[in-house]
RNA sequence: CGGGGCGUAGCGCAGCCUGGUAGCGCACACGGUUCGGGACCGUGGAGUCGAAGGUUCAAAUCCUUUCGCCCCGACCA
């Protein structure tokens, strides 16, 4: 491709709107435009960034044994009312009317529309297994969507379904899946970890999610070095540091006005961690009393598998149900339930007293009051791991893809049924599968970047190499330039020629802000000598070549 | 949906407090010089100051409403 002849559009300064690194070099380097708040257009550059990445989807899949088919964007509101979608998702699900009134909705994900197929399509234990899969675009009315092209409110999808006649069949789909992302995201040059995920909303048994480490990513994620151990902080496990235990013997303090754990700290000089933080809360059936250690945070969501819904109590009720003024509640002597981080089963601490400006030392558990125990804190960078005790690590990371056993929450209510060998009638087991492409895009240059733009891993980019003939007023240059340009078309490499009449400088400004991995200069003071210069995006190195020998070693160099 | 910020030329911004001829840099067009790390000089084109209403002799500037975009949080099947 000649540069002169492809629409680039590369800019100086960086634009207002844009915070995340990847969303800047997006914009800079002229791979993508804003439409609207997460809407994007992919320019040509951009363009080809995503083709590539959906080939070594296609291929990976193909070699899974799915099979590519393409659902419709628009569906009718009934295959979404039969599994209660309709009416359980809320305003993140695009809604409108056709002509003739009847109720419509954008696809955000296509479970439904599979069961559809599954229900009419197949009626034997012999038709299955099956892996149908596609590429295409996906419309959520997200809150609040961020960081360029991370978080869209139209966005393309690979998603993956995988029908079977047993769950035996949808750990093998399962696990097929699993492989396929791992050679995904390797191939595509990403740093990433597959870690256990919440199946949540989705149901079904088990969950993973492929993360791409990153500052701009969105989730949190929990890693042991030790065993391996890997989950979103949403779910993850682990175990406070220990504390020291204190002889204290039981007593009242008086503390006037101190009502946070920090006042409280900074009162008594104890630390944050001999604390225990009482957390009154309301839940659909009863007010429950939550207890996490002074330095840990309650996690709403481990506690919600355990009580269901609930929301924190306000001033008025924490004085009502339990008689205390916020700030000095204490686990100690209440009638309701009493649920309790495990860490707090040892030790000697320090808590509300249960009377106004007043705390208690020296409160034993198991002793001054009882609990249900489970793990109910936000694991934390230092904590320890459940298996192996090493210190874990928490790394900001973006979700590349995702993978779920769905088991028959959609085939049963669609009545996707196959006959087995016997003649019974059974649901399909389902699992679902998802990865972004525009996200691999964006986390590859959140990866892979320096102050002069991008740095694509070689799968990914947009070109293989590009050409720089420096002074296109030199005829030899510009035959030289051409002539291996020529060469590498026919040797099938992907390749751009900046042939613009541009000054040096902004045609090495520009390739390095557009990333393409090899650059080759063309100059006037080495071409005397029959040489070229190959040069490495990442390391700036430049090595000199005969010219004859440019096109072996730029092939050597893709291939390693 | 809660909190904050910003809308002035294609892009980045100043001007607004204290109302009085709409500016700077980059980009763009033309001429000349330059030519291996975003050149220089000269000339030129380009703006309903996000929108609507109000106050005023006079509004980019003050007031009200509204729309859009970004950031933090909540949410995210």
């Amino acid at each position: 491709m000649h540069y002169s002849k492809m629409f680039i559009s590369t800019l100086k300064e960086v634009p207002a709107e844009a915070e995340a690194i990847s969303h800047i070099l997006m914009l800079r380097a002229g791979y993508v435009r804003q439409l609207a708040a997460g809407l994007y257009i992919y320019l040509p550059l951009g363009l080809r960034v995503i083709e590539r990445i959906n080939k070594i989807l296609h291929e990976e899949m193909n070699a899974i044994g799915a099979q590519e088919i393409t659902m419709p964007a628009l569906h009718p509101s009934e295959v979404w009312q039969e599994t209660g979608r309709w009416d359980e998702i809320g305003e993140e699900m695009f809604r409108l009317k056709d002509r003739g009134g009847r109720d419509m909705c954008l696809g955000m994900t296509h479970e439904e529309i599979i069961a559809w197929l599954a229900a009419k399509e197949i009626h034997s234990y012999r038709e299955l297994p099956q892996i149908w899969y596609q590429i295409q675009v996906k419309l959520r009315d997200e809150a609040r969507p961020k960081s360029g092209v991370l978080r869209t409110r139209e966005f393309l999808m690979k998603d993956s379904y995988s029908l079977d006649v047993d769950e035996e069949g949808l750990e093998n789909s399962y696990q097929l899946h699993a492989e396929a992302y791992h050679k995904i995201f390797s191939n595509c040059g990403l740093k990433y970890y597959m870690v256990e995920s919440d199946p949540g909303m989705m149901g079904g048994a088990k969950a993973h999610e492929f993360m791409a480490p990153s500052p701009a990513g969105e989730d949190e994620i929990a890693l042991c070095d030790g065993c391996g151990y890997a989950a979103n902080v949403e779910l993850a496990l682990s175990i406070p540091k220990k504390v020291e235990i204190q002889n204290w013997v039981l007593e009242e303090i008086h503390t006037p006005e101190k009502r946070t754990v920090k006042e409280v700290s900074d009162f008594l000089k104890i630390t944050p961690e001999y604390f225990i933080k009482s957390i009154l809360l309301i839940s659909d059936k009863c007010p429950v009393l939550a207890l996490v250690r002074g330095d840990q945070e309650l996690h709403e969501k481990k506690l919600n598998k355990i009580i269901g819904n609930h929301r924190q109590a306000h001033k008025e009720e924490v004085k009502e149900i339990l008689g205390v003024e916020a700030g000095f509640i204490g686990p100690m002597n209440h009638k309701i339930r009493i649920v309790a981080d495990s860490c707090l089963k040892e030790g000697v601490y320090v808590s509300g007293a249960n009377k106004s400006h007043y705390h208690k030392k020296g409160i034993k558990p198991g002793k001054d009051f009882t609990a249900e125990w489970f793990d109910i804190h936000i694991a934390k960078e230092g904590d320890f791991c459940t298996k192996c005790n090493t210190p874990i690590r928490i790394e900001n990371a973006i979700e590349v893809g995702n993978i779920f056993m769905l088991g028959t929450k959609y085939s049963h209510p669609m009545k996707a049924f196959y006959l087995d060998k016997n003649g019974q009638e059974k649901p399909i087991i389902m699992g679902s599968y998802g990865i972004g492409p525009a996200r691999i895009a964006a986390s590859a240059i959140e990866q892979n970047n320096d102050k002069d733009g991008i740095i694509w891993p070689k799968s990914i980019a947009p070109f293989d190499v590009e050409i720089l003939p420096l002074n296109t007023k030199d005829s030899k240059t510009v035959e030289v330039a051409e002539k291996l340009y020529k060469l590498f078309i026919d040797e099938g490499i992907e390749v751009l020629i900046d042939d613009r009449e541009e000054r040096a400088g902004v045609k090495f400004k520009d390739a390095d802000l557009i990333g393409i991995p090899i650059h080759i200069i063309i100059g006037e003071k080495n071409l005397k000598e029959g040489l070229v210069e190959i040069k490495d995006r990442r390391t700036k190195e430049t090595a000199k070549v005969k010219i004859e020998d440019t096109v072996k070693k730029i092939k050597e160099k893709i291939k390693d």
